[in-house]
RNA sequence: GCCCAGAUGGUGGAAUUGGUAGACACGAGGGACUUAAAAUCCCUUGGCCAGUGAUGGCCGUACGGGUUCGAUUCCCGUUCCGGGCACCA
């Protein structure tokens, strides 16, 4: 009997040594090549991990092991994303502290994760709730604050620039208030009012990306929306720098893809329209369209305005007034998720008519709500016979619709693509206006060029401008909740001013409820302690407010993802006190080499901590334009579902493949008491007493369970525990199965099945070091060539699979490499010392104690990673595939160093080949060296 | 509607980017050891056909075409599933 592999022996020991050891402290060191490892942290939920979780941390880790062997000097931090709306939640239900949830969550997450073996430097843990954290997240609003776009250097500048700059144009309003309105214009961060998603039920605005089809993201509540002041970050700002970095950064294309589509870049060109308030009246003024199309100029005949512009009123002629003011009405009463739906056409007509400058021709102007305030200039010229809405619209409303493109049929829809040739511009030469004795002509160019065209003369002759527009909204920055970062903002004759720097960290106040006070404030409303001394310079009790040395403090809080956005950096370097980041650790470290998280958060979180850390870029603050260099997005695990299927009315259950026979109800049963498919019928008996006197009808003694793939969660008690795993298996085995399942890129179902695979390759691998006597079987004779070939072979591919996350092929590998071992009985220390140092990235507990059985110098985790040596894979002779026409008819050896040409000729010469050439002359050979050498024949 | 990604045995998935499709693992079947069970080891396992047999033949990577000596891989079309954006002018 040999040695047995007791994981749980091994797994404590080494758990407990590495701790002791510091295994896994870094620092910086110039001597090295710095790697930074990160995975998206998370937030701490009540429930615990899942076999999900801990899938993208075992890639990273993997991978961070695997660069610290190469000799880099790796950064692999984990922390807790600790602010958010379900410990908030919780508190209001049992009236707990979130800080005292979030906290027991946080331990819980620690022991779990500390079960199977990760490399994390945890004396770099952050926690987005803790005041030395927060305090960078606070200090870096306020930089935003300080802060404006400069469009020209495309980057952000000291707000006293800007200040400057009103001044010597002379434009700087002497009046406090007007000169804190303008500015407001361009802070970074700002306080603006502006539509925002409310929730209601939540009782916070939520940012777009939080709004999924008109419902809250958590929680699934509606939402509408209102014009409310709230903290807003200028994102928008960074849409073309956040655009072109895609291009500098190694992610896949469909996240790149997603958050182009987020961006929204349109180029176009915004036109100026004189409008008059009846088809013989005199110019009254001039609103501005924008369009991708300016080539379809020709075929605008009527202009719409969205019904929340201030243009309305204006336009308005007294006879339309009241059914524009109905048709307003109308609209307010619509939900945010009816008008997402509901796509009918409704619109009204506003009196007043649009002047094309292009043609001379008055269009009607209306009202309507597919028209978006939002974007653009809030009003659009409409081309019906060129876009599709415009269409519907000029249908419903009976108005004329012109085609512009030749060959185009607009009889039953419009024809909305890019592509023929330009007509009817103009219909005839008095229908086009001049300027200058210059008029436009578009006829015979192609759509391309038309809109080339059109932008050239619409400049030159000053009709309006080239310009670019973005879908990428401004983030909504401030939630009416309590457990978030408060701002360290103050409101002196409600003007808001930012607390001394020196000031910071502003402490979230200590409150009794969470919930919004009975005056409808957010729950900071509930503090007693928040109001600012300017004098004292300290928070003081709010009955002090007297407006002039003591001020209310901000009763908004930030929102999730601000914690979330620079966190990475504060990693670097957690403990500065004086700084977010020291400038000589962010020197080193720069930036995320490799990140691992959800695809889920492609337009939230990756575009916030982008914008993010470009404003810090702009500041100095962070060494790199762009966080995260490569972005490896894990697949979700979902559950695997077990049923039972009850016989109706009884408590008799049946077995899958009797399930027809009867009428049955199927039941979902716990994953835990079923293992490949046969469930445990005492533990199901003991599962719920409802259960205890269950009957079954059993197929081959056996109950067979059905199954379905569904999302894991509680309901479907489908959640598989790694605990669980780790206590049966080992935490080697589930890291290594975990990989084995798949990609780490796919999704795919958890289904615990297959483990047994992954349990007895470490047993067999295990093995290979004892002999009968538990004696080490380690001898320094010299490698048999087979044993030799078998290592480098491994070390070759499981070198490449790594570098490209591809640890399912790399694991394969393995169990081939054990298997041929073991049969080639290697007992050669020259082999066996490799093995350890190879399995450690995915197998970190077994390699160190094999690598200290076998006397291995330090830990496994600082030897050197093997290379390979191609001399030991050279074949002497090649065993190839001859084939005629396409088809393998024969394999032969040829001798390893043969050209092409000889391959051929030993190949056509070969006994097995003189049947297929009997008759048949040779048309072509192809010998490709190590394959096949291909022989294309044809009768003679 | 627009954009992106995908479809391979009973199952999860390989295939050196155009070169013997199905590696590896699970499951299933058969066998060895064992009083028995567990554990371990060995054999078979895409489908169909022929043969006592080592074996041989045909079909086969969602479907239909094409390029090529050769296609899971490249091109065109179709179907289905997943993801993103969406009255964005």
């Amino acid at each position: 009997m040999a040695k047995e592999y007791n994981f749980r022996e091994i797994e404590q020991k080494w758990h407990r040594l590495w701790t002791e050891r510091q295994t896994y402290k870094v620092g910086e060191d110039e001597s090295r090549e710095k790697f930074y490892v990160l995975n998206m942290f998370p937030y701490p939920s009540g429930a615990g991990l899942h076999v999900g979780h801990p899938l993208g941390y075992i890639a990273s880790d993997i991978y961070a092991r695997f660069k610290r062997q190469q000799g880099f000097n790796v950064l692999n931090p984990m922390g807790y994303d600790a602010y958010g709306l379900p410990a908030e939640q919780y508190a209001i239900q049992t009236g707990q502290h979130p800080e005292k949830t979030t906290f027991a969550n946080i331990d819980r997450y620690r022991q779990q994760l500390d079960k199977i073996g990760f490399s994390f430097d945890w004396d770099r843990e952050v926690r987005t709730c803790t005041p030395d954290y927060y305090q960078w997240t606070q200090w870096a609003f306020q930089k935003m604050y300080n802060s404006y776009f400069d469009e020209e250097l495309q980057k952000a500048q000291p707000i006293e620039k800007l200040i400057e700059r009103f001044k010597a144009e002379g434009t700087w309003p002497a009046d406090e208030k007007a000169q804190n309105d303008l500015l407001m214009n361009h802070r970074i961060a700002f306080l603006g009012e502006t539509m925002v998603n409310w929730c209601p039920k939540l009782g916070t605005v939520l940012a777009n990306d939080e709004v999924v089809e008109g419902v809250s993201v958590r929680g699934g509540y509606p939402v509408e929306q209102k014009k409310m002041r709230q903290w807003c970050l200028r994102v928008s700002a960074y849409s073309q720098r956040l655009l072109d970095g895609l291009d500098t950064i190694d992610w896949s294309e469909s996240i790149k893809e997603t958050q182009k589509n987020w961006i929204g870049r349109s180029e176009g060109a915004e036109i100026e329209i004189p409008y008059t308030l009846s088809l013989t009246g005199e110019t009254e003024g001039a609103f501005t369209i924008f369009t991708t199309r300016a080539d379809t100029m020709f075929g605008v005949t009527f202009f719409v305005l969205a019904p929340e512009s201030e243009l309305v009123d204006k336009v308005t002629t007294p006879e339309q007034r009241a059914a524009v003011d109905e048709y307003l009405k109308y609209v307010k009463s619509r939900t945010e998720r009816e008008r997402m739906i509901d796509h009918t056409v409704t619109g009204v007509f506003s009196g007043a008519y649009g002047i094309n400058p292009i043609t001379g021709d008055k269009c009607p102007i209306y009202i309507a709500e597919y028209v978006l305030a939002g974007y653009g200039t809030g009003a659009i010229m409409a081309v019906p016979a060129h876009d599709s809405r415009d269409y519907a619209f000029a249908k419903h409303f009976n108005l004329p619709i012109v085609p512009l493109v030749e060959g185009a049929d607009v009889s039953e829809e419009s024809y909305d693509a890019k592509e023929g040739t330009v007509i009817n511009s103009p219909i005839s030469e008095d229908k086009s206006v001049k300027y200058d004795g210059e008029s436009l002509c578009l006829n015979g160019l192609s759509i391309k060029e038309a809109i080339a065209e059109t932008k050239r003369f619409v400049k030159a002759h000053n009709l309006g401008r080239v310009k670019v527009n973005y879908r990428l909204r401004d983030a909504i920055f401030s939630r009416q909740r309590y457990w978030g970062e408060p701002f360290p903002v103050y409101y002196k004759n409600g003007i808001p001013t930012m607390i001394p720097e020196e000031c910071l960290p502003i402490e979230l106040p200590q409150v009794e409820k969470f919930l919004p006070t009975e005056t409808g404030e957010p729950p900071l409303g509930n503090a007693q302690i928040w109001a600012w001394d300017e004098v004292n310079r300290k928070i003081v009790d709010k009955k002090l407010i007297d407006e002039k040395t003591v001020f209310p403090i901000e009763l908004y809080t930030m929102p999730g993802f601000a914690g979330s956005s620079a966190y990475f950096l504060r990693y670097m370097d957690p403990k500065n006190d004086k700084a977010l980041v020291g400038d000589e650790v962010a020197s080193y470290w720069q930036n995320v080499d490799l990140y691992v998280g959800g695809s889920e958060h492609a337009t939230g979180h990756l575009i916030y901590s982008r914008f993010w850390n470009k404003f810090l870029f702009d500041l100095g603050v962070s060494k790199k334009d762009e966080p995260f260099q490569k972005l490896v997005n894990q697949g979700m695990i979902q559950g695997r579902s077990n049923f039972v299927y009850r016989i109706k009315d009884t408590n008799t259950f049946v077995s899958l493949g009797l399930k027809d026979q009867y009428d049955v109800t199927p039941i979902h049963v716990d994953v835990n008491i079923v293992k490949n498919d046969v469930l445990d019928l005492e533990a199901f008996k003991a599962w719920s007493p409802e259960y205890a006197t269950a009957e079954f009808i059993l197929e081959d003694g056996k109950y067979v369970c059905g199954w379905a793939i569904e999302k894991m969660s509680k309901s479907m008690y489908n959640v598989v525990n790694p605990d669980m795993i780790v206590e049966n298996y080992g935490a080697d085995t589930l890291r290594l199965y975990e990989m084995f399942l798949g990609p780490v890129e796919q999704s795919k179902p958890w289904d615990t099945n297959g483990i047994d695979g992954c349990f007895r390759f470490l047993k067999k691998l295990w093995a290979l070091y004892w002999n009968k006597e538990d004696n080490l079987t380690l001898t320094d004779e010299e490698p048999s060539a087979e044993s030799l070939k078998t290592l480098h072979k491994l070390i070759k591919k499981v070198t490449a699979d790594i570098e490209v996350f591809s640890f399912n092929t790399s694991i394969s590998a393995f169990m081939v490499a054990v298997n041929e071992l073991g049969q080639q009985k290697c007992t050669s220390r020259t082999v066996l010392q490799a093995l350890p140092i190879l399995i450690s990235p995915f197998a970190p507990h077994i390699a160190e104690e094999l690598w200290e059985a076998i006397g291995g110098e330090g830990s496994v985790c600082d030897a050197k990673w093997p290379k390979h040596e191609e001399k030991y894979l050279v074949e002497t002779s090649v065993k190839l595939g001859v084939q005629f026409n396409g088809k393998v008819r024969f394999d032969m050896l040829f001798p390893a160093d043969a050209t092409p040409e000889q391959m051929i000729e030993l190949a056509t010469s070969a006994p097995e080949a003189a049947r297929h050439l009997e008759g048949m002359q040779i048309v072509k050979t192809i010998a490709i060296p190590k394959r096949i050498v291909n022989i294309v024949v044809k009768p003679n």
